[in-house]
DNA sequence: ATTATCTATAGATCTATAGATAATGC
DNA sequence: ATTATCTATAGATCTATAGATAATGC
C-alpha cells in the first residue's frame, strides 16, 4: 500500500495517481465535492473504484490533494508581479496572466470557486497561511508605487479583488458568458480589461 | 394535496411553503444542490421531512422554485437602469444597487453562482429567455449613450460582465474576502467601484 | 370532507472494505 | 515478496412513499 512511510513511488504509482487526480479535477470541478462520486472519478480515470481507493484513502483525500496542488498554481501569477518592474506594466500584465489562466485552467478556477463558495471548509487554513501574507506583501508594493506617483491612488486590496473577480468570471461563469456572447470572449475581454485598468491606474 | 389544479392556497399552505423555501435557500446556498439534504431543509424549516414532500414533489422542485423566483430579483437592478436618465449616474447607480444586493441577498447570489458554476443545468433556459434579451436591450442603450458622447467608448457586454463579477464577488467569495480584510468590505468596496467605473466611463 | 402531519420503511445511491487473484521486480 | 487489481458486499446516507392519525373548515 502506498502509505506515507513508503520510500519511492513506482512509475505505475506516479502514473495512476496522476490519472486519478486529473479525472477527479474533471469531476469535482463539474459537480462540486458532494456532487462528485467515486464511480465517476473511477470511470473518468479508467480504473476500478477499489483501485482508486488503493491510491487514496478516500474521496476527501483526493479533494484535499487537488486543493493543495492548486494553491501554488493559483498564487503564481501574483508572485510573479515584480516590485522592480514598471508599475502599470506589471499590473496590466498580471491582469492578462490571470485572464489567460481562466482560459487555460478553467477546471482549476471552478474547483477553487466551488470551495470558496461553500465557505472554504478545506481551504481556509491555506488562505490564511499562504494567500493572506502574499496579498499583504503585494499590496504594500502597489501602495509604494502609488506613493511614488507611478499609479493613481486606489485601494490596493479592492483593486486585486476586482482583478480576481473580473478575470475568474470568464472561467467560473463561462456557461452564462457563452449564452450571452456569440463569439469567444477571450480576446475582447482582454482588450476591455486592459482598457479598464489602464484608465483606472494611469496617474 | 396542493397540486397544480387546486384553487386557492390556504393560509397555512402559504406559510409553510415560505418556511420551506427560506430554509432551502439557506441549505442550498451553503452546500450546493447535491450537498443539501431534505433532512437539513426539514430541520431548518422546523417541519418533518415527509411534510416537506407534502408541499413539494421533491428536492428538485424546491430548487427549481427557488431559481425561478430568483431570476426576477436578479434582473431587477438592470431593469431599473433608465435610458432617459443621466448615463454616468445610471451606470454608477446600477453598480451600487448590485453591490447592495451582494450585502443584502448573499444567499441568493451564492445560489445563482453555484447553479452557473455547474453549467446551469436548471437555469439555462431562463438565461436564454430572460437574461439574454434584457442584456441586449440594455447594451443597446449603453451603446447609444456612448455614441452620443455621454460615456467613454468601451465594450458594453464586457462592461456589464465586469460589474456583475466585481459586485457579486463580495457575496460569492465572502469567505475569502473576510480572511483577507479586517473590517467590513462594503463601504470601501462601494468607494473603489465608484472610482473605477467613473474613471473608465467618464468621456 | 378536506387538509395537514406523523411513524415507519422501501429502495436507490454511495463510500469504503474484505479477501482473493494477477502482475511485477528482485 | 511486493505491488497492483478485481469481485463482492457491508454499512451508511438519502430521497421518496405507504398508510395511519390529527387538525381544520364547511
Amino acid at each position: 500500500m502506498p502509505d506515507g512511510t513508503s520510500k519511492k513511488p513506482s512509475r505505475i504509482q506516479m502514473r495512476n495517481r496522476s490519472l486519478i487526480l486529473d479525472a477527479a479535477l474533471d469531476v469535482f470541478s463539474a459537480h462540486g465535492y458532494r456532487g462528485a462520486t467515486l464511480d465517476q472519478i473511477a470511470e473518468a480515470a479508467g480504473l476500478s473504484k477499489p483501485n482508486i481507493l488503493y491510491y487514496f484513502t478516500g474521496k476527501e483525500e483526493i479533494h484535499v490533494t487537488l486543493l493543495n496542488q492548486l494553491m501554488e498554481t493559483w498564487l503564481d501569477p501574483l508572485v510573479e508581479m515584480d516590485a522592480a518592474g514598471d508599475p502599470l506594466t506589471e499590473l496590466l500584465d498580471y491582469v492578462q496572466r490571470k485572464l489567460d489562466m481562466s482560459r487555460d485552467l478553467p477546471r482549476e478556477s471552478r474547483l477553487f470557486a466551488g470551495e470558496i463558495l461553500q465557505g472554504a471548509p478545506r481551504m481556509l487554513p491555506h488562505l490564511r497561511a499562504d494567500l493572506k501574507p502574499l496579498l499583504n506583501e503585494k499590496c504594500a508594493v502597489i501602495q509604494t508605487w502609488m506613493n511614488d506617483g507611478k499609479l493613481a491612488q486606489v485601494d490596493p486590496r479592492h483593486l486585486v479583488f476586482s482583478i480576481w473577480a473580473t478575470t475568474q468570471h470568464y472561467a467560473d461563469f463561462d456557461t452564462q458568458v457563452r449564452v450571452l456572447l456569440d463569439d469567444d470572449p477571450h480576446d475582447s475581454a482582454a482588450q476591455f480589461l486592459d482598457q479598464m485598468y489602464r484608465s483606472l491606474l494611469t496617474p
